[in-house]
RNA sequence: GGGGGCGUAGCCCAAUCGGCAGAGGCAGCGGACUUAAAAUCCGCACAGUGUGGGUUCGAGUCCCACCGCCCCUACCA
């Protein structure tokens, strides 16, 4: 059906993707889209979320990048110097898995799915320069990475510890985390459920900056994004205090409640804790190793479970309270977690819904330290985490609770037995791999010197080409001799090399400074360069981001700043997060799923404008959506009715008035310029296309002058959508090429007025009649001319009008009783 | 359990400060063109805004309570 619009079109010597095809060639010859150095402009650095090259651009990618280079090509006609450059994230599973199942190597893998998707992103016609292409899985650019390793090493920003990490047992590896889906976290590749396992792994410091992450004055962006940092981050205040547990020693615990420390009659260390081993009595070894074993064989799942019910044991062990000196029983309980807070709790379960529950099962006190408003004294039915007055708490009695956490925690910090502190739910980043395609870490290990970093000099450690694939879940490094062995930088002995490597969100966390400068050798990125262009003005990509991805490029800015590289606080200033485009079944499109659309056979039946300009017109930006295909003529048609006003075509015999055609026109370029700002593109491309109707309506009516200027204005309007149509009509007008180098139209405000304006005429708020006014009438004239209309009279009727209502220009209301 | 978003015509979506519910498009219907169809062009119709209250001269828009759908998060002490 949709073959035979454009067979039909094409016989009519309409072909967009002819036309289009040979736009692209001359915008490539006559560069174009090269940055444009000009300093006295105002600078623009555009930038769209580095793709990952999975083979083809599917629909989801130009859904991405059509609107953000729309956007960039609109600041570009407004005079700014504008830079948008485009990579790849070469790095990463996929190309590794591929090389496990059909034997091909990740990187040629790798880079001829890049070559592929370079063609596709030309066939796209955005400006992207691609000189300044950056892909992260080449030396020339890991190299970096291995250097701001050492430079976090330096720094004491990275370091190696046992970390637990997700483990897929079916496929035999570790896997990284944006792998691990669901929320019964499975493994995407086979679907088994991941399991925790400890290996020693490098880490980077994020954690150090947590409070500042937690300040966003700098940046202008979405409050979502802002909220979902600040809720990962997760800022607890409260208190540190040492509970000592007999034949152990002091253990710490967080609380964010001080005030109920009276209240905690159990204490509860994570199976995982160093403390539980150590303070079990005899008696109670075998349950509580039986216990702890099977926790740490549960599957991630079903440890987290909420519905399940408390779980844990005795260890048979005390700790003493050091508020009143009481003797505790300690019990491991797996509700407690090892990667929060100190892995151990005080239980109060008066005033905590989790301690209370495990109390209730377990037939430990409860005490009510807190009384709730109107509290009889009696047993408390369930957890009262409320504010209160502090009861059974010693001298503390009587006050409130938030006067008695400062209380508590003063009384602890004089006696050494505590202080206040902040604990943070963000965990230092895991950086370290178990694969192969990845940067190595530029670390070797020395039996007689330990963990030596590789000397600058030597970097970059680069990736051995000759690595063999076997899927038994080691990396190749570990069995490549000429890579594992080396010697030692430091005394020169024999040395093995770390064979982890890093985490791809690594190489995202700084590609924008590469990308100006992609192949500078004397550091990640020219700084002379860095003086023109940044940091990026205007981000936009997806928010399934918001905790990975841009909080690590937050981080490392910060790290940059410190490290003296850039003078600035954040990488973007305002970022915009597109939606997500379904499938047409509206669920996430996948290979396996079998709904993912494929772009080239709307760009080869529409062409590459057609589909950008739907992708644009479906709906708001932000708001995403399943993919519906069917609209996509109605656009095809616009720009092809679009075109006809300059190349001729069906008369359109419509009606409108000639008169109109400045106002209208100045109205458009309002309206577009203003939607474009907002990044409403959907109504920008409605505006539009009224537009072109109302053209295609009086274009035989208007003379020739009048006409040329109009249209001068439509078509650069058009441009930053249809980049293609624009340069075929600029250039069927007579005009210079490019239309892309144009300025953006400026409009007249006072041709916008109109003489004449339409009042709507109301009784007690219903519509009753309109009628038409001279613009600038006065309030008295308003309510004369509406008083006088005859279809008001019977709705008046004998009725006293108490009160009338005047919006200027816009409604009189008469008020009747 | 916690946080966020969205409900307007058959469908996708518009609607400035609260002021005519409709800009645009899809699908539909009618007409023109055609031997016919497609394409193209012209025109037409279709909802009272998820539900129930409230504020107001006036509510799609503001407030309260529900219903439905989607996304994120998950024992965070």
């Amino acid at each position: 059906m949709t073959d035979r619009v454009s067979e039909a079109s094409r016989r009519r010597g309409y072909d967009p993707a002819a036309m289009e095809g040979r736009w692209q060639e001359q915008w490539a010859e006559s560069g174009l889209y090269k940055t444009d150095e000009d300093l006295r402009k105002p600078k623009h650095y555009a930038l769209t979320m580095l793709p990952y090259p999975s083979g083809d651009l599917h629909v989801g990618h130009w859904y991405a990048m059509t609107p953000s280079d729309t956007r960039a090509r609109f600041m570009r006609m407004q005079g700014y110097r504008v830079f948008f450059p485009i990579g790849f994230d070469a790095f990463g599973l996929p190309a590794e898995n591929a090389a496990i199942r059909n034997g091909i190597h990740p990187r040629k893998w790798t880079l001829s799915n890049i070559e592929r998707m370079r063609g596709q992103l030309k066939s796209m016609g955005a400006m992207f320069d691609f000189d300044a292409e950056v892909v992260t899985c080449e030396p020339e650019y890991y190299k970096w990475n291995q250097w701001f390793f050492l430079k976090f090493f330096e720094k004491g920003l990275a370091y190696r510890d046992e970390a637990p990490v997700d483990w897929c047992p079916s496929c035999n590896t570790t896997l990284a985390r944006e792998q691990v889906v669901g929320l019964d976290r499975r493994c995407e590749r086979c679907g088994t459920p991941v399991i925790k396992k400890n290996l020693a792994q490098w880490l980077f410091k994020i954690t150090y900056y947590a409070e500042e992450l937690l300040d966003f004055s700098g940046i202008d962006w979405p409050e979502r994004v802002k909220t979902l940092q600040t809720n990962w981050i997760g800022r607890s205040e409260g208190a540190e205090a040492v509970f000592d547990i007999e034949g152990y020693g002091p253990v710490e615990v967080f609380t964010t409640r001080p005030d109920t420390l009276f209240g905690a009659t159990f204490f509860v260390l994570a199976p995982e804790h160093p403390a539980v081993e150590r303070t079990t009595t005899p008696d109670r070894e075998a349950e509580v190793r039986e216990y702890v074993e099977s926790a740490g064989k549960m599957s991630e799942i079903d440890r987290t479970d909420v519905t399940r019910r408390k779980t844990g044991v005795a260890t048979g062990a005390y700790a003493t309270n050091p508020v009143n000196g009481e003797r505790v029983p300690v019990y491991v309980a797996d509700y407690v977690l090892m990667a929060y807070g100190t892995g151990a709790i005080m239980a109060v379960p008066a005033h905590d819904e989790r301690d209370f529950e495990f109390a209730k099962q377990f037939g430990i006190e409860i005490r009510t330290v807190i009384a709730p408003p109107g509290w009889d004294g009696g047993e408390l039915a369930e957890a009262y985490p409320g504010e209160g007055t502090m009861v059974n708490s010693g001298g503390f009695d009587g006050l409130s609770a938030e006067e008695g956490k400062e209380r508590v925690t003063g009384w602890l910090e004089e006696r050494g037995t505590g202080h206040a502190a902040v604990t943070y739910r963000l965990r230092d980043w895991l950086i370290s791999r178990q694969r192969y395609w990845g940067t190595p870490i530029p670390i070797v290990h020395c039996a007689a010197c330990g963990t030596v970093p590789v000397p600058e000099e030597d970097l970059p450690v680069r990736l051995p080409e000759d690595a063999e694939f076997a899927p038994t879940g080691e990396s190749p490094l570990k069995r490549d001799e000429g890579f594992l062995y080396t010697t030692c930088p430091r005394c020169g002995g024999p040395a093995e090399r770390e064979t982890d490597t890093m985490d791809t969100f690594m190489d995202s966390s700084w590609y924008q400074y590469r990308y100006l400068s992609p192949h500078y050798d004397d550091g990640p990125f020219d700084p002379a360069e860095g003086e023109k262009w940044l940091p990026v003005d205007q981000y936009t990509g997806g928010i399934e981001h918001a905790v990975m991805h841009l909080l690590y490029t937050r981080f490392f800015t910060k790290v940059m700043r410190d490290l003296g590289l850039v003078d600035f606080d954040e990488p973007m200033v305002r970022l915009f997060n597109q939606g997500i485009i379904l499938g047409e079944d509206a669920e996430k499109m996948s290979k396996s799923r079998g709904n993912v659309v494929n772009p080239q056979e709307f760009v080869d039946r529409y062409g590459s404008d057609a589909l950008r300009c739907f992708l644009m017109f479906i709906g708001p930006w932000d708001q995403g959506g399943p993919w519906d295909g069917s609209g996509i003529g109605g656009v095809a048609r616009f720009l092809r009715r679009a075109l006809s006003l300059v190349a001729g075509g069906d008369p359109s015999g419509g009606q409108a008035n000639p008169d109109d055609l400045e106002r209208r026109t100045a109205r458009t370029a309002r309206k577009v310029t203003g939607d474009l700002r907002a990044f409403r593109f959907n109504t920008t491309l409605a505006t539009l296309m009224e537009h072109t109707n109302y053209l295609l309506a009086v274009k035989s009516e208007v003379g020739e002058a009048r006409w040329a200027e109009a249209m001068n204005v439509f078509v650069r309007l058009l441009a930053p959508f249809a980049p293609h149509h624009a340069e075929e009509m600029w250039t069927l007008m007579g005009e210079k090429f490019s239309v892309h180098e144009r300025d953006w139209p400026e409009w007249d405000e006072s041709l916008i007025q109109e003489e004449e304006i339409t009042l709507i005429v109301q009784v007690n708020g219903k519509l009753r009649d309109r009628v038409t006014a001279p613009a600038d009438i006065s309030e008295e004239a308003a309510k004369e001319l509406a008083l006088a209309s005859e279809k008001v009279q019977p709705h008046v009727g004998e009725g006293e009008i108490k009160k009338v209502v005047y919006v200027p220009g816009r409604l009189v209301n008469m008020v009747v009783a």
